[in-house]
DNA sequence: CTGTGTGCAAAGGGTTTGCAAGTAC
DNA sequence: GTACTTGCAAACCCTTTGCACACAG
């Protein structure tokens, strides 16, 4: 596992350092997408803005990808494939309640029509709710 | 538009204060979703924390919806009607260059199957990307 | 007089930045 | 030695809260 971590951030172009390679199993080994604070409190050992600093990079080399549920915080999560279409970007799901962000992994987004000359780099679709057990 | 502004105000449940008749007026001139921020410069006399305060009240009364464009401040739009569906909700497109959200007035939110016993309270469609201008 | 609305100042939550020490090549 | 990585502390941005004053009924 340790090994097939550092291969994929080598391949996403990323120097497999320790710390990143901790948060990147932190982010993998989660089935939810994970806030800051989430990787921090998973990695106790690690400082928070070394794992913003991570994640900038995570994001900037397309490792990574953010959430924006509505929560305050940003959630992270990792890119479907190294290629850089939308077509498998799934539907997200935020409750209210617990806070949890779930991902609805079957759910594909639906595409729109959109003018022409907008240039698409990512999509949110994000349903505010409340989840099977809190419900 | 003052008295029409009002009787909205008082339909929602909400009394009309003068402040909150100020910040109404703010967001039903703007044609795209603004911030807090974007509120307090538009009024410059009216301090952060009422605007806060106000638009709090105007969420819980259903007068206005909150959009996360990953922008980092959350931004608000009027609701659509009085009913409580979801059915007229629109696709949104964040420009990651100029950082403005520009609602997609036309192209409403495609619904998606998800598990039955999830209860859907609102729905959020963000498409980020470089716009027309910035391109 | 009572309740509501408002402004000011301060606190809060989440994130990022400056800087210096540590590490790898 | 040089460039990169990390931790600590502090700053930052956005938003909310505590408190006191002002105002309307």
């Amino acid at each position: 596992m340790n090994s097939e971590i550092e291969k994929r951030l080598i391949i996403a172009g990323i120097t497999p350092t320790p710390v990143r390679k901790l948060v990147a199993k932190a982010i993998i080994k989660s089935e939810c997408p994970v806030s800051l604070i989430d990787i921090e409190s998973i990695l106790e050992t690690v400082d928070r803005s070394t794992i913003s600093r991570t994640l900038s990079i995570f994001k900037q080399r397309n490792f990574v990808h953010t959430i924006n549920d509505g929560s305050g915080s940003a959630k992270y999560e990792l890119c479907p494939s190294s290629t850089h279409d939308h077509s498998d970007e799934h539907v997200h799901f935020h409750c209210s309640q617990c806070g949890k962000t779930f991902c609805l992994n079957g759910v594909r987004i639906p595409k729109v029509q959109i003018p022409e000359d907008m240039i698409i780099e990512s999509i949110n679709y994000v349903i505010q709710g409340i989840c099977s057990n809190c419900k």
